[in-house]
DNA sequence: CTGGGGACGGGGCCC
DNA sequence: AGGGCCCCGTCCCCA
């Protein structure tokens, strides 16, 4: 009989706040409808996979939103923190990004120019969405390399928030709803065949990971890295408060919010 | 309540 | 490019 947590959670609001950690993504989850459609690849009119498929680019400018401004507070357009001469009250950074010898300019609206036109814009904001407009030269257009870096193709899913920035990777994603590895003794899908080869561990009882501490064997590796931790004296998740170590994070979790320090 | 085991998901790396 | 594998992690159950 299968067990509820071998559907995926994807569809539940059970699951607890860590998904949330992992993208701004999460309110997306609760649109997901319940009898989610399996996810597959673009394909082409003709019906076969997309070889050529071109991934939605996120810095698209037809495709942004009018609100749009690259200056947010995650993604700050040009002043990067980092090693500054403080003792310079203009030297923040912002107007020298990629022309590190000009000279600050006193007059804030001078601040802000194009390196490629030379237009100049009346704020970082401004200048950002000017930028937009050379961006068939990408990185061309002033923006630093760790926002080129941001910026790259986004291989989006097309059933879920999720994306991602290669094709494998997407491909690897998508098996998670296509589930093409079927379990021939009781029908389970899993997304890779190595996830069912681990699967039929549990119909076979084979159990190839021994511990060399009590010869306990389990099917899982993963298993067995959680019970060596058993062994130790000194375990791998340590409670910060108290500085108890547990052998899971999942037990340290349990530690901190119901016995020793709840309000952390 | 706590600790541990079982089963599984997914990203990343290597071949 | 794709598959195999490793590692880390989650969730559930049970003693």
């Amino acid at each position: 009989m299968p067990r509820s947590f071998l559907v995926k959670k994807y569809f539940t609001n059970k699951k607890p706040n860590y998904s949330e950690l992992e993208s701004q993504n999460g309110p997306f989850s609760a649109f997901i409808p319940e009898h989610y459609p399996l996810a597959e690849l673009p394909t082409k009119v003709d019906g076969s996979l997309a070889s050529t498929y071109t991934p939605t680019l996120v810095w698209a400018t037809a495709t942004l939103p009018i609100s749009f401004t690259p200056a947010s507070p995650t993604t700050p357009p040009s002043p990067i923190p980092g090693p500054l001469d403080l003792s310079s009250p203009s030297s923040s950074g912002e107007e020298d990004e990629g022309r590190t010898s000009d000279p600050p300019s006193p007059d804030p609206a001078d601040r802000f120019h194009c390196a490629q036109c030379g237009k100049t814009c009346s704020s970082p904001a401004a200048l950002s969405r000017h930028q937009l407009t050379h961006c068939s030269a990408g990185v061309d257009a002033g923006l630093n390399a760790a926002e080129n870096t941001a910026s790259r193709a986004a291989f989006r899913c097309k059933h879920c928030p999720k994306e991602y920035n290669s094709l494998g990777a997407l491909k690897m994603h998508i098996r998670s709803h296509t589930l093409p590895c079927v379990c021939t003794t009781c029908g389970k899908a899993f997304s890779r065949p190595w996830l069912l080869r681990g699967h039929i561990r549990t119909h076979t009882g084979e159990r190839p990971f021994s511990c060399p501490h009590c010869n306990r064997a389990f099917a899982d590796r993963s298993n067995l890295r959680a019970h060596l931790q058993t062994h130790s004296e000194v375990k791998k998740y340590q409670c910060g408060t108290c500085s108890r170590t547990f052998s899971r994070m999942s037990l340290l979790h349990k530690h901190t919010v119901s016995s020793c320090c709840p309000t952390a």
